[in-house]
DNA sequence: GTGAAAGCGCTAACAG
DNA sequence: CTGTTAGCGCTTTCAC
């Protein structure tokens, strides 16, 4: 099966290659007879343009690259259809790479997307610090927007939400229902979402008053299983359970509440449970779980307007040094959605 | 930030281009004292392949394509990772779509692939019939080979579980624990999946002498809102509900599980209910969900081999007419995971 | 309005 | 062992 080329449909309709292409790629003035005769040869012969040999010529793929830590978190694949859904209006394609949290990936796969010529990379950084140089080398390269979390030490754009703000919610709400001691339960502290997370707990439960037991940090990865083993240690026999749970994500709060359900404790009667990102399976726990709903659909259609405007404004950097001015950091606020993982307030 | 070209990397070495992508690709025979120069001048001018150039030249990508009905389903995108990672061992890359479930959608996808020349298509198409003629025309041009689901009238290799064995084990075991009668709760008969699990369902209960109602075969989509529905209507008053729910997944089975939660129906005291694919979240639920464990890294493992096989055997179709014998049907037998929504047998 | 021809970056003959 | 050269399929000046 060869596949049909520029050269076979210009012979077929008696025109040169030329024409062909402008008639195909709409660019350039030909005229209406001679448009037909190509059109309805290369729909006899079945052309379809070669996109490989396009993008070379064009230098150009009108695709656009997306790495994300892990494919099988579920607030990632959603934020990863919200990405696809925005590019598809600008007729973009998505590359999508799993970095499975490990830097190294990483790196690999943001260097094969620097080879394959992708138009601009959208990047959530697997780790905070370790990402760093293969982020920035990219950046430096083509237009790059960091999603959701970000990486210090570099200047590229970024767009997420507001964590510190979320977070504020999080505990107005648990202070309200009564809450006067939290643990906090996330990943290490090694990428932005739990840093800010937790900066934003521990602030807003000082200004509040709630007590926060040195014992009650517990820090492992975004899990289930961490969630429950966190949980396990929170309420193992000895010490004094906390009154509220705050967790770094969903996947952490469905195992807290999971691992309380099979302790005994009761939520959010004797503990209030919070996740973070409104995944589809918080509503379906028991009890289904307050969380903070993250604006998808805005933090994607930000992230590609970024990534266009980069594009538009000279091939490389998002930001730093040369070209463009500085970086944009867009911080979208979230919002609380209640459910029956927390009291409500009085 | 102009990109560094195997010119630039000659011209710095002090030899032809020739001699450069020789070394670079590890091909063709150099003397060692010019392989470190070239390596040398490449590092420092920090040269990185341009695939796209490479891929028209080559007519080859190293990338694989990979069609699947909904990204935000877990089942498929475990089944992504699985085949990332077979892929990975080949030195492939995965290029990954989401059908949306739409065959349209679908068709259009494929035809990118194509357009982009990817060496080989992994699809799980969305429709039993309409996903067909896109499907067989990509074939057509393309090795390809299917997964999980499959599509009627077309000839390509595939690669799935054994749906009917299956069910003998989920009917078997339902009717160990005590249920006479039985509802299917599925997605409308449109694609393989639910086609073959119906066939398997409807005749072991036939075998066992378990009542089907006819009232009691539910087809909507694979979603935890149609499991929900779906729950609500089988216990609804009026009717006499069945001992058991056969779900033809586990996101309709969670739906079921807590649609009964809700309206305080004892699972798996009064009805027993059963998911299929075996997600993460499937032994998260209040019960733990029964399922199908689907062996997916082997499913993964047999689809990358047979792609490479068909590639090997010369570019285009599956199986069909020309070139290679008749395609490959590969059903995998799937294990059935007894957690609480079912009762133990005698 | 249309054609001829150059060239994107790379690799594979073919010479030497 | 290494260099020269042609050309993958497409787009785009530059002539006509």
């Amino acid at each position: 099966m060869q596949r049909v080329t520029i050269a076979q449909v210009a012979e077929r309709a008696g025109v040169s290659t030329a024409t062909v292409s402008r008639v195909l790629s709409g660019r350039g003035p030909v005229s209406a007879g001679v448009q037909r005769k190509v059109r309805r040869a290369a729909e006899d012969l079945g052309y379809q343009v070669n996109s490989i040999a396009r993008a070379l010529r064009n230098s150009r793929t009108d695709t656009v690259g997306m790495v994300v830590p892990s494919i099988s978190n579920p607030f990632f694949t959603s934020l990863v259809e919200s990405v696809e859904h925005a590019l598809g209006r600008e007729g973009k394609e998505l590359f999508l790479c799993d970095a499975r949290s490990d830097p190294e990936i990483e790196a690999r796969r943001l260097a094969t997307l620097v080879a394959r010529s992708v138009d601009g990379i959208i990047v959530s950084p697997s780790h905070g610090t370790l990402s760093g140089a293969a982020v920035q080398e990219t950046a430096d390269r083509l237009p790059l927007v960091q999603l959701d979390r970000f990486v210090g030490g570099t200047s590229t754009d970024w767009v997420g939400v507001d964590d510190v703000a979320a977070m504020r919610q999080v505990m107005d709400h648990l202070h309200a229902g009564g809450a006067r001691s939290a643990a906090f339960v996330g990943s290490l502290l090694t990428n932005s979402s739990t840093e800010q997370r937790f900066a934003g707990f521990r602030r807003r439960a000082e200004e509040l008053g709630i007590a926060v037991d040195p014992g009650h940090l517990l820090l492992g990865d975004y899990s289930v299983d961490w969630g429950e083993t966190a949980a396990a240690r929170l309420f193992a026999a000895g010490g004094t359970p906390p009154d509220a749970v705050v967790c770094a994500d969903d996947l952490i709060a469905l195992g807290v509440t999971r691992a309380c359900r099979a302790h005994g404790v009761d939520v959010p009667g004797r503990v209030q449970v919070t996740g973070y990102d409104n995944i589809e399976f918080a509503r379906l726990s028991e009890p289904a779980l307050t969380t903070v709903d993250q604006p998808r659909e805005r933090i994607a259609a930000e992230a590609v307007r970024l990534l266009a405007a980069a594009a538009a404004a000279g091939g490389s950097g998002g930001g730093g040094g040369e070209g463009r001015g500085p970086s944009a950091h867009i911080a979208l606020v979230p919002s609380l959605v209640v459910r029956d993982s927390t009291r409500a307030g009085a």
